[in-house]
DNA sequence: CGGCCATATCGATGCTTGTCAATATCGAAA
DNA sequence: TTTCGATATTGACAAGCATCGATATGGCCG
């Protein structure tokens, strides 16, 4: 309800891509080696074929991997770009910070002072 | 059906966590402020008070916010390893690499030969 | 004390999604 | 060409989730 116009952000397509045991255990398969044919996936994953192949739909849909055909087997590898990306949404979580590059990237971001705030008294 | 585990995995919770409009949005105003009360973002999200209070709990036990209250308000905050978490889920992803810092965060050296992978002749 | 305001919880509802069986498509080999 | 293996698509079903109205809880102030 309330139209869900899909999420239009590709930000949030590639987090709710991410956000799934199947698929996470699809990249960590992807970050462990140059590639892996889509067949493989069926035995780590422990899903049908079908639901291999959704899945592997949804990351591609969200650029979170790269197919490649040979022959009759497809070859997935992880986004080049794929790290980048999640470092760019850190950033942007980064309090204080709003459009600082992913070379700004800390450890500490050394939260400023919380505002006192002195009780907003006039009220309704 | 097939063991909905709920994915345990605090990872994937705070990816689901970051994954809706909403709850994003609601980040983003964190991120602009040191803190904000909960009642501002009825007003910035569009959404009816129950929601919001359902995602600031979701967001909260992901722990991507941490709230505090004030009297009858309750401000919240992001996070201050949200950013860190997040980075750190990235750079599980990197290609080739597992445990490797913030630091090591590279655009990709190109990658390596794919492999010919000769044709699984016997099979059943 | 009661009344009010801000927030959290409950219950219901409709959309979304993860899953599989069946089937279609694609590409290579015979 | 036909045949076969790998992958993608379709259809259907169940679980999850975002959303809201109604209500409960917590805390200030009169």
């Amino acid at each position: 309800m309330r139209a869900m116009v899909k999420s239009l952000d590709p930000d949030i397509q590639l987090l709710a891509a991410l956000a799934d045991p199947t698929r996470m255990e699809i990249l960590r398969e992807l970050a462990g080696a140059p590639e892996v044919c889509a067949c493989d996936f069926m035995s780590c994953c422990n899903v049908s074929q079908p639901t291999v192949s959704h899945h592997l739909k949804v990351l591609r849909d969200a650029g979170a991997v790269t197919s490649e055909r040979r022959g009759n087997w497809v070859f997935y590898q992880l986004a080049p770009n794929l790290t980048q990306r999640l470092s760019g949404i850190a950033s942007g979580l980064v309090p204080g910070g709003a459009m600082i590059q992913v070379s700004a990237l800390r450890p500490r971001p050394a939260r400023p002072r919380p505002t006192p705030r002195p009780a907003p008294s006039a009220s309704a």
